[in-house]
DNA sequence: CCGCCGTTGACCAC
DNA sequence: GTGGTCAACGGCGG
């Protein structure tokens, strides 16, 4: 890690009246519509814009499945040093800078606080239970030192808490209910803050001149030996984000007529969504400003697209999934969540290293899980079929151990919409009709009948026919030698028969509902041991019962 | 208890 | 492309 000295402007005169703000970056990594920085700015002589670059998200883990640290992979690493350069080279254009330190946030920040005379605190409020346990920490020091804190509800369009509250303390689990609830945003006529002529100085940092660096690059956070065989198309930053908001809204049709159902998932040249969601992730984009820019278009055309279907509706979804999540204990897992079934998912390795790394035998699946790994970014419905496949569609793994791999690789990886919509594909919470099961062969064929996504993430396939190109194992042995791939040997064959294996899933969906219904959904490890145990058996007996048939 | 609803299923007929 | 059927879930409001 490079410890660079760098030269800060001393404050001109010592003035007990002076005042220094602390302003701590974590989301919320821009400068337009940020009431923390606004706050910071006003009032104070100096400010001291902060960025902890964290181990527990940033420390490498040579023992991870990819390259990356424990909980990010390499491409979302990157997004977000983009997005801190962005955000320094903002903040230098305002006469200020980032000042970016290392170690444990709350650690850190407590040091700073006591080193540099800070009166005021300010930083986004934030909901995920990470930040929750750190902020309280540095909340709770913070007062006891007589400094003013500012926490601001600023990363989502409404107060989750508040909701929460409004609901009688229980979040509402469902998206009309949560619309209800929600109403119109207060601020949503009220023009935000998008623009900042100039910010007060940095302070001095004194004794922490020595440990504070630029942005580092990913060689200098250690992780210089490994290299991606393909980078995520998509670059981090407020300016970029800026940038494809105006594109995206720029064709004023295609906004009014947003319906998220209806896109085309194997569309990657031109993606058939916005791909704003990594920027909304890191807060290079306010959502408040995102959804004002919508509404302005709305008014603009004579009719336009609703939630939950429409583009603001999407903005909606990300609020209806940080409030459920902010009010559901153990929300990122199924023991001891109270929104979740208990399903006795499997825990087979082999089955989960195929899918994650992508040789599952179906090239729709496999495709999508190398667009994941390099690009970082799928498309929705994408999402939503290799998530199925892996969990109740065929696989029937557990999905905790999906959402760990998507929360490693995505670039838009958000703690409370990423386990939101695991236990939605998984049919744990949220959605329940577990017949629906997406085609690993036909939902692709649909949008994409000649393959070309396949053909483009899996070049393995390139060369064979549309016939077959979405069940290659189908291929006459002929045809799979003239396309130059092999079945078995290029290729791999499928890890299990869609047909028998989404069968099966749909029976242990059924027997984990009756018994969640039968015990009033308090489902014991137990029973759940004991439900395993039966479906073993019966699986057992089933071959038996088919010899008799005949 | 009933009936209706739910962002995004597959398959088939028209 | 649309619309029906299949088989049929839980949440929720009445």
């Amino acid at each position: 890690m490079r410890r660079a000295i760098i030269p800060l402007p001393k404050p001109p005169f010592p003035n007990p009246t002076m005042s220094a703000s602390l302003m701590w970056f974590r989301k919320g990594l821009r400068i337009h519509d940020n009431p923390a920085l606004q706050h910071a700015s006003t009032g104070s002589s100096f400010v001291y814009p902060v960025f902890v670059i964290d181990p527990h998200y940033m420390k490498p883990d040579p023992d991870a499945f990819s390259p990356g640290s424990k909980l990010a992979g390499l491409n979302r690493i990157r997004f977000m040093l983009e997005s801190l350069v962005d955000l320094d080279s903002s903040l230098k254009k305002l006469g200020s800078k980032l000042l970016v330190l290392n170690g444990e946030p709350g650690e850190v920040l407590i040091r700073c606080l006591k080193e540099w005379d800070v009166k005021s605190l300010c930083f986004e409020y934030d909901t995920d239970p990470y930040y929750q346990a750190l902020d309280a920490r540095v909340k709770d020091y913070a007062s006891s030192a007589g400094i003013e804190v500012f926490s601001p509800v600023s990363h989502t369009l409404f107060n989750p808490g508040a909701i929460i509250q409004k609901n009688g303390g229980k979040p509402p689990l469902t998206y009309q209910s949560f619309l209800k609830l929600a109403g119109e945003p207060s601020w949503a006529s009220s023009p935000l803050s998008t623009s900042m002529s100039s910010l007060p100085p940095v302070g001095d940092v004194g004794n922490f001149a020595c440990e504070i660096s630029e942005v580092p690059t990913i060689k200098e956070l250690g992780f210089g030996e490994v290299e991606l065989d393909e980078w995520t198309p998509f670059r981090g930053g407020e300016s970029e984000a800026l940038k494809r908001l105006r594109e995206s809204i720029s064709d004023k049709k295609w906004v009014a007529n947003f319906e998220k159902p209806k896109g085309d998932p194997s569309a990657f040249v031109k993606p058939a969504t916005t791909v704003l969601s990594p920027y909304l992730k890191f807060g290079c984009l306010s959502s408040r400003y995102f959804y004002q820019c919508l509404q302005e278009v709305y008014k603009d055309v004579q009719k336009h697209t609703s939630p939950p279907v429409s583009l603001a509706g999407q903005l909606l979804w990300r609020d209806f999934f940080y409030t459920v999540a902010f009010g559901t204990p153990n929300f990122d897992r199924m023991k001891e969540n109270k929104i979740c079934k208990q399903i006795p998912w499997n825990d087979d390795d082999e089955l989960l290293a195929a899918w994650r790394e992508a040789r599952t035998g179906y090239p729709w699946i496999d495709a999508i899980m190398v667009q994941l790994r390099k690009w970082g970014w799928m498309h929705h419905l994408a999402r939503h079929c290799v998530a199925c496949f892996l969990t109740r569609g065929d696989l029937f793994v557990h999905w905790e151990k999906g959402r760990d791999v998507f929360e490693r690789l995505l670039i838009d990886s958000d703690w409370a919409i990423n386990n939101g919509n695991w236990m939605w594909l998984s049919c744990s919470s949220f959605f329940y009709q577990y017949n629906r099961i997406y085609s690993p062969i036909s939902f692709g064929k649909k949008y994409d009948p000649n393959g070309n996504y396949i053909r483009h993430f899996l070049p393995v396939l390139k060369d064979m026919p549309k016939e077959y190109i979405y069940e290659p194992w189908t291929a006459p042995k002929s045809v799979q030698t003239k396309a130059k791939c092999i079945i078995g040997r290029d290729y791999p064959k499928p890890v299990v028969s869609h047909d028998s294996a989404s069968k099966e899933c749909k029976r242990k969906l059924g027997e984990a509902y009756a018994l969640s219904q039968k015990l009033n959904g308090r489902v014991t490890e137990e029973d759940l041991a004991n439900l395993r145990q039966k479906l073993e058996q019966d699986k057992a007996q089933e071959p038996k019962n088919k010899r008799q048939k005949r």
